[in-house]
RNA sequence: GGGAGAUUAGCGCAGUUGGUAGAGUACCUGCCUUACAAGCAGAGGGUCAUAGGUUCGAGUCCUAUAUCUCCCACCA
């Protein structure tokens, strides 16, 4: 029995539960069940373990546990593994916040203190991250849920770190990196963001040795002027022409440095005369390089600045900024200093200024890889969805530059690397060695550095499948199916997932890529963890359970698009799972009262052939549109069905037949409604699985989980046509009856003009009579040869109808309602002779649709007509 | 600075090869009709941001402009 009313809160569990102890989210290749099933693959991407999801996970992983549900009732061999990422930075960010709070810090813990703490961590925030993934309802394989640090996974990174150190794809080198003073590591490009901030443009002078003046510069960068070790000047500018070549003393160090020219600089920027400080700037860098220079290190590690800038030593860069300043305006070498803005390079972890510094850290080698990658898009090895992404993913190849894997943090994969105290060989190993394999010395550290968290995350969708062994799980499931992500992690994750599947596996790890749009507030604002805007979704699965929240994430917006959360929202579209459970309700009522019958199609109605063929036609689309990953639009197509054509037709249709006197009727009708209801349960079932699984439980002994998804026994042209007519007749009486204010409750009679109307089309009336008095209370139709115009007439496909006089009337509204019905056509026909009367459209247009218009303009003229002439006849 | 997206009914949105603008919600009217008032039936409401262009025909294609959002970026 279903209940009075659906209470998701203490059903929801349950059904899970159901589910996992029954294997339900296993592939069939677990039990042998899989011959000559295709394999469908989703990876999930794994959340960090940092916090808990919100409404953006929710859309994320809705959006995959549809596309599994879907195709595992389709027949795949279906597979959607689990899994959390470690989160290098992130998560070492937040341990050392919270030991803050207990007054330590991770150097007073120690290495491996620390890393307790970090397990410590993962249990209690992965595990949340599980429960609220359960909760969900997402149907993954939890026995292979993945954890970026686990045993394998560290198994998978220390071969490919191996692998691709021996084939010289990664190396370690001192180069310019990205700096976070902070976090006190080095980061990688795609982990700098920019901001704009309000600054100035400093103008300094810089003396000629020989006395003869000064030059200007301008920079953002007072405080690296202690770097320089050149000023350029481009090689056209005529002001400089002649300086080229002097030299300068740089203020304060009095350290003699010389003018030179570089096409790099720009002409009409500042002064058009650049300092120089390779150390501490990325152009510097490469224009330091090419004119021969060696980089000055002025900074610590920390952001304040070395030795070499004597008393500035020790001072935080701003505050040496500051004071530097001041003296440069004491010494009167300052000549003006005006605001500027410029994008400032920011940790996204800690938000604070980087700073680029020279260090010796470790590289990915990334040419090749970019290839690869770009390959898989030339080749049409992946899609993206919407393909607009794609540029964004081409864009960020081609501009590459080598990955920095290197992070002086804790929490990670710790670099593979070995090195000989005694010699100073590297070996890069994936067992610690004990002795050295070039002097034999037993004097050997590990690298202290971990891997950027990125490395291991790259590796995933083969990582989670057992590599490096080789296991029957990476021979079914790689490459995987689909990749369901948001857009924000293009760069960090999908590119290089693609490359480094693609070097190591040989493969494209998914041949599609569907990209979520991102979840923003009420107010529009973009949910995150900083704006502290996120929406826990178990706070709303509580209040409207889990069905609730998928439907509302899938239904109504466009897949791709940014949507936008709210509880109004949800409130909306619960309603629509409350109709699903009371359809149900009506059925557990007929059934209630029949002796069950089993199914015999050779006895179906014209409306029965008609809710099949819609069923049929609805199935198709959703086929094809989940094929085009439109989710929006096949979610859009179940909903209508089910509520507009099942709900306000079918089910009314089927009233007199379920309420028959004769019992085979009536058994049979309640057979073909159960049918159908069941299907729309299977259709529905990957959005709302829980709600679906329960109803379904109560009408069958079997789980909705494992059936195959909804299927019709046909598709019959004619009947639906001749029901399409049939509906319009009803909305046509009832926008009548309305108009001339006939209360619902009075039965009146439905009249045919039988010259008026075809064969056919009576048959159809008659057919339908029952059903016609059902839905607008028709007391009978009375069929006639001849018809006082002055009734109420009213046409539409079928024919030519009304209403007898004495049983509407109500002069004065009909006439307003026929100048109205009047003015509609004028309307339309205006619209129809601008084309018609056009020889360009009767010449260019399609015959089909010429032929279209003109018999509607035929069709409307006559109607108008006789409306006309009804108008002039009423008294 | 470069790039991408958005702009459609009061609101939040959909609109798949160009062919007379759609659902939900809100509002209005009438209904507690035996699955459902979280409902049913019906009505109103849109120069599809603006200006041009291509076309017989443009929400849809092209070019500008405006406003908003996002991404990328080393002009010191």
């Amino acid at each position: 029995m279903l209940d009075k009313t659906y209470e998701p809160q203490n059903k929801e569990k349950l059904i899970y539960k159901k589910w996992e102890e029954n294997h339900c989210f296993k592939p069939l290749s677990d039990s042998n069940k899989s011959i000559n099933r295709e394999n469908f693959t989703i990876i999930m991407p794994p959340p960090n373990i940092t916090g808990q999801l919100h409404i953006g996970h929710a859309l994320n992983n809705t959006t995959q546990d549809f596309l599994i549900r879907f195709k595992r009732m389709k027949g795949y061999n279906t597979l959607w593994i689990p899994g959390t990422d470690h989160a290098s930075i992130a998560t070492e960010v937040k341990i050392i916040e919270s030991l803050k709070k207990e007054g330590l810090s991770k150097e007073k813990l120690g290495r491996d203190e620390f890393l307790k703490r970090a397990w410590e961590w993962n249990d209690k925030f992965g595990g949340r991250i599980k429960l609220q993934l359960k909760t969900l309802g997402c149907s993954c394989d939890w026995d292979r849920c993945a954890f970026t640090m686990d045993e394998k996974r560290q198994k998978s990174v220390l071969h490919v770190f191996k692998t691709l150190y021996d084939e010289g794809y990664i190396y370690r080198g001192e180069k310019l990196i990205n700096w976070c003073p902070t976090c006190r590591t080095a980061l990688s490009d795609a982990e700098v963001e920019h901001v704009d901030e309000n600054s100035s443009l400093w103008y300094i002078r810089y003396p000629y040795a020989d006395k003869s003046g000064y030059l200007v510069v301008a920079t953002t960068r007072p405080e690296t002027m202690f770097g320089d070790v050149c000023v350029a000047v481009n090689p056209n500018d005529k002001r400089y022409k002649d300086k080229i070549g002097k030299e300068l003393i740089l203020p304060i160090i009095n350290k003699k440095i010389p003018i030179i020219s570089d096409d790099y600089v720009e002409k009409d920027f500042g002064t058009g005369v650049v300092k120089i400080t390779p150390a501490h700037d990325f152009n510097d860098f490469e224009v330091g390089k090419r004119h021969g220079f060696e980089p000055i290190k002025i900074m610590n590690l920390d952001g304040t600045m070395n030795d070499y800038c004597g008393k500035y030593a020790n001072l935080d860069r701003y505050v040496c900024r500051k004071q530097l300043v001041e003296e440069l305006k004491s010494l009167d070498l300052i000549e003006k200093i005006e605001p500027y803005n410029l994008p400032k390079a920011t940790c996204y972890r800690c938000h604070n200024a980087v700073e680029p510094m020279m260090s010796k850290q470790w590289f990915m080698k990334m040419q090749d890889m970019a290839n690869l990658g770009l390959e898989a898009i030339d080749k049409n090895e992946l899609e993206i969805v919407p393909n607009r992404v794609q540029k964004i993913y081409r864009n960020w190849l081609v501009n590459i530059k080598d990955w920095c894997i290197s992070r002086q943090l804790w929490w990670g994969h710790r670099i593979p690397a070995y090195y000989c105290k005694n010699c100073g060989n590297t070996m890069v190993e994936i067992h610690n060695p004990s002795v050295c394999d070039k002097c034999g010395s037993k004097d050997i550290t590990q690298d202290p550095d971990v891997l950027d968290t990125w490395f291991s995350s790259a590796l995933w969708p083969f990582s989670t499948l057992g590599y490096p062994d080789k296991t029957d799980d990476l021979k079914t499931f790689f490459p995987t199916s689909i990749l369901v992500t948001a857009q924000d992690i293009i760069f960090f994750w999908v590119a290089r997932m693609v490359m480094l599947s693609k070097k190591i596996m040989g493969k494209t790890p998914f041949s599609k890529v569907l990209i979520n749009g991102i979840v923003r507030d009420d107010e529009g604002k973009k949910m995150s963890k900083s704006s502290n805007n996120g929406v826990d979704p178990i706070e709303i699965i509580e209040k409207y359970g889990a069905d609730s929240l998928r439907l509302s994430l899938l239904f109504g917006n466009g897949t791709g698009n940014d949507f936008r959360f709210s509880e109004e929202k949800i409130l909306e579209d619960r309603k629509f799972i409350n109709k699903v459970f009371n359809s149900g309700k009506f059925l557990e009522l007929v059934l209630s009262q029949t002796t069950e019958v089993k199914l015999d199609t050779t006895k179906l109605n014209i409306f029965d052939k008609w809710i099949y063929s819609k069923l049929f036609e609805t199935i198709e689309e959703i086929n094809k549109l989940i094929d085009n990953l439109d989710v929006c639009q096949a979610v859009n197509k179940m909903y209508s069905f089910v509520w507009d054509e099942f709900c306000n037709y079918y089910l009314e249709f089927s009233k007199p037949y379920v309420y028959s006197d004769d019992q085979n009727t009536r058994a049979n009708a309640c057979a073909i409604l159960k049918d159908i209801y069941l299907n729309i349960l299977k259709l529905l079932h990957p959005i709302i699985p829980f709600i679906t699984e329960d109803i379904f439980s109560n009408f069958t002994n079997e789980m909705l989980i494992n059936q195959s998804y909804a299927s019709s026994i046909g598709y019959f042209k004619k009947e639906t046509e001749d029901i399409e007519k049939i509906i319009s007749l009803i909305q046509k009486i009832r926008e009548t009856r309305l108009s001339y204010n006939v209360i619902p409750s009075k039965r009146i009679t439905l009249v045919v003009n039988k010259n008026n109307a075809s064969k056919d089309s009576l048959n159809i009336i008659d057919e339908s009579r029952l059903v016609l008095s059902k839905m607008t209370n028709i007391e009978k139709v009375d069929v006639v040869e001849n018809i006082d115009s002055e009734n109420v007439k009213f046409v539409c496909e079928l024919g030519e109808f009304y209403f007898y006089k004495n049983e509407v009337v109500d002069t004065e509204k009909e006439r307003e309602k026929i100048n109205k019905d009047i003015d509609k056509m004028n309307s339309e026909i205006k619209i129809l002779e601008s084309r018609i009367l056009n020889p360009n459209f009767v010449a260019r247009a399609p015959q089909q649709l010429v032929e279209k218009e003109k018999a509607r303009y035929e069709y409307l003229l006559n109607s108008k007509k006789s409306l006309e002439e009804k108008l002039k006849n009423l008294k």
